[in-house]
Parts: structure tokens; C-alpha cells; sequence
DNA sequence: TTGGAACTAGACCGTATAGTACGATCAAAC
DNA sequence: GTTTGATCGTACTATACGGTCTAGTTCCAA
């Protein structure tokens, strides 16, 4: 039967054994995950970071695949809403120019983190064998964005800021305009030499003003 | 002493055995890598995909890292030249928009086949453990291409038919407003869906037009 | 024809890994 | 304190892989 459950009384089972043991886990599997790739985790090794047997790893998760998986779902979500809120208000802008700048370095500081990217490689290196997880990735984290993107955008065409046939496909052009060099370029090169700050600004100065001189109205 | 091997006598070395087997290996670790990616791929596969003793291979190759390098640079490579053609003759061009939009489609075309999106996740997969993949990717493939980009974009400017700053920033802007949508779709989404002919002609005009407003003489 | 390099087949070594089994131990509810 | 499920530690199974070694065989040029 089932092992009469904390009831939902105050914070619900948050700090029971169980549940602690399986937020260790879970912790210790993205710091190991992310560091060494899917292939490069070992069980036991998770199990030995969150100081917890491996028999104890296998009651919380369906195999490493199921903790792979959790894990990306699971990070993802908690680095998605940071820039979302921004978005939504963009459509009521009185400065367009600044604040379309302000939401690309926003953007660009939160997808170039160094933990974001890292995921960023595990998934799409995985992708083949896991199809559901680059899904996930997407859906969770740029596509809600673009998608927010786009409402906004379509508003500010209305108001007259804008001029575009598809809010759509401007809201893409405006994201790969910002992100596309710096992401590729960080895929591409590993770890060395990420670029700094000062970098980024002008990847987002950049992008930005080539899409007001594509969209904005003159 | 070196084995008197073959002189430059007509195709230097061409039908010798060493040269067939050396070609066999790297075919058939092409074909197992971009299948199996770098860790699924075993050396025992290799050599029994290319009709080869396992001696043979290590014989030819620097054990498996060294046979992976070899097999990134031989792809890329034999893929890269075909864009590079159209991008030279873009200079003299008479209809600006109408050989953009070839140059962008036919990039994409070049870009997407499943062999090439396979073996960019791969190199991304494995760019943290091999950083010189990475280089070796971006400077045979995409880095040639925007620098040729980037000279014609300049003639062109100077022929009144453009309007820009900074080539080099402009062709990053072209590239990624052609591509960036349908690879990082093709990257997150894995092998389901691969998006045909006439929605690549559909990203491709979408981009040029935004490039041509972006950047063109109104 | 013959000499020597290239090649073959497969055993072999050392190591590593996902997942399971099992008895002992712990922690919390009653 | 007793009970009950969660957890621990560790050994175990089964498999797989990179790389080396050996002994015999094939190919090619001279």
C-alpha cells in the first residue's frame, strides 16, 4: 500500500528523505551530465556526487536515459522565463530602438551561459537517439519565445513602429540576427574563448539595427 | 627505408593497394561516425564495413580520434567548393535580387543535406573534446564562405547596388538570415521532418527580402 | 620466382559500464 | 519500541570497446 504520504500540510513532502535524496540526485546528475556528455556519465559516478547508493538512483529514475531527460526538461524551464517577461513588454515601448536593444543583450546574456550552451551541445548531440528531447528544448525554451516575440512585434505594427508582412518570421529574423553568430560560433569552437560582454553588446547592436532597418518603418 | 612507392607516374599511386584500403577505411568510418556518432562507433565496425583487418586500420590511422579528424576534413571539404563559385560571380551581378536568391537557395540546399546536418552535430557533440574540429568545421566550411561573402558584398556596395557599413557584418547577417532557422530546427529537431524543397525556397526568399531591406539601395 | 611489405583473422588484455541482487542498516510513523 | 519502507554498500552479471600481438597469407615489383 501506499506508505501513508506526508499530506499536502505546509510545504508538500518537501523535506522528507525521499525527496531530498531525489533533488540530490537530480543535482548531481546535471553537474555531471553537463560536464562530461551523456556517453561520458557514468551511474555510478552520479550516484557517488550526490552521496547516495546506485540502487537508490534506480528507484528515483528510469535508467540514465530517464535521468537525461528529466534533467534537460528540468533545466531548460528554469533558465526559459528569465527573458519571456521582458518581452511582453516590449509592445508597449515609447523607445523602440533602446528597447529592442535592451531585450538583445537580455537574450544574449541568458543563452550564452556557459551552462545553457553546454546543454545546448548535449541536446542536439542527442537529438538523433532522443528525439522527444530536442523538442523539449525548443518548445521550453526559444520557441516560447519567438512566439511571444511575434504577439508583440504584430502590436507594434499596428501602433505604426513596425512594418512587416508576417510577425512570425520577423520575430525568427530578430532572434537569429541577434543570437545566430555568437551561439554558432560558440558551438562550433568549444569552450575557448568565450566572448565577453563587450563582445556580445556588439553582436546585439549589430543585429538589432539590421532589423529596424528591415522592419522599422522610415 | 621507405618502400620505393609508386613514382608520380600518371595518377600518383592511384590503384595500389594501401591507397584502396586507406580509402575503404575512411569511407566506411564516414558512413558509421555520421550514423553512430563518435562514442557509438566501434573500430571492430569500421574495419568490418570496409572489408578490413582491424590491423589495417590502425596501420592507416591514428587510432579513432585520429581517423575522426581525418573523416571531418575529407566531408567538409568535398562540400564546401560548391557554394563558393556563385558567391565569386555575385559581384558582376546584373539582377541583385534574382542571384541572391539562387546564392541563398542553393546554400541552403548545400547546408541541409542529412549528411552535412549530421556530421555539424557531430562536430558540436564533440567540439568540447576536440576543439580543433570545431576550427577546422567553421574555416573549411561557413568561415570561407562569408569571407568570399563578404568581398563581393563590399564590390557590391561600391557599385551603388548595396548600402553598408561593414561587409564582413553584412555576409554574417545574410548567412544567418538564409540559414539560421531551418539548421537550428534541424539540429533541435533530430532526423524527423526534414523540411523539403519548397519551404527551403520559402526561408530562402524570406531572408534575401529581409537582407534587401536591411541592406539594399532604396 | 622471390623477397619483403601489406594484409588477415582472431585471440587477448585491461578496463569500463548499465543494471541487478541481497542482506544489513537507517529513519520515521504509530 | 516496533514496524515498515527507504537506503546503503558491495558484489555480481553481462557486455562492450580500444588497442596490441601473433602467426600465417596475399600482393606486387624487381
Amino acid at each position: 500500500m501506499s506508505p501513508e504520504w506526508p499530506a499536502a500540510t505546509s510545504e508538500p513532502g518537501e523535506h522528507h528523505r525521499s525527496v531530498r535524496k531525489r533533488r540530490a540526485i537530480l543535482a548531481a546528475a546535471t553537474s555531471v551530465f553537463l560536464e562530461k556528455g551523456y556517453p561520458g556519465t557514468s551511474m555510478d559516478e552520479i550516484a557517488a556526487q550526490a552521496n547516495v547508493s546506485k540502487q537508490t538512483v534506480y528507484k528515483h529514475f528510469a535508467g540514465k536515459q530517464g535521468l537525461f531527460t528529466e534533467m534537460v526538461s528540468a533545466t531548460v524551464d528554469e533558465a526559459s522565463g528569465t527573458v519571456l517577461d521582458e518581452v511582453l513588454n516590449l509592445e508597449d515601448s515609447g523607445d523602440l530602438e533602446a528597447d529592442l536593444g535592451d531585450l538583445a543583450r537580455r537574450q544574449l546574456a541568458a543563452v550564452m551561459q556557459p551552462r545553457i550552451l553546454q546543454l545546448r551541445r548535449l541536446v542536439i548531440a542527442e537529438a538523433g537517439r532522443f528525439p522527444e528531447l530536442g523538442r523539449a528544448f525548443y518548445e521550453r525554451g526559444p520557441g516560447r519565445t519567438v512566439t511571444a516575440m511575434a504577439a508583440a512585434f504584430e502590436r507594434l505594427d499596428s501602433r505604426g513602429l513596425l512594418d512587416l508582412d508576417d510577425p512570425q518570421v520577423a520575430a525568427q529574423h530578430f532572434n537569429w540576427l541577434i543570437m545566430s553568430a555568437p551561439i554558432n560560433q560558440a558551438m562550433l569552437l568549444g569552450q575557448e574563448s568565450p566572448p565577453d560582454r563587450g563582445e556580445l553588446d556588439r553582436f546585439a547592436e549589430a543585429g538589432v539595427s539590421a532589423f529596424l532597418a528591415a522592419y522599422g518603418r522610415h
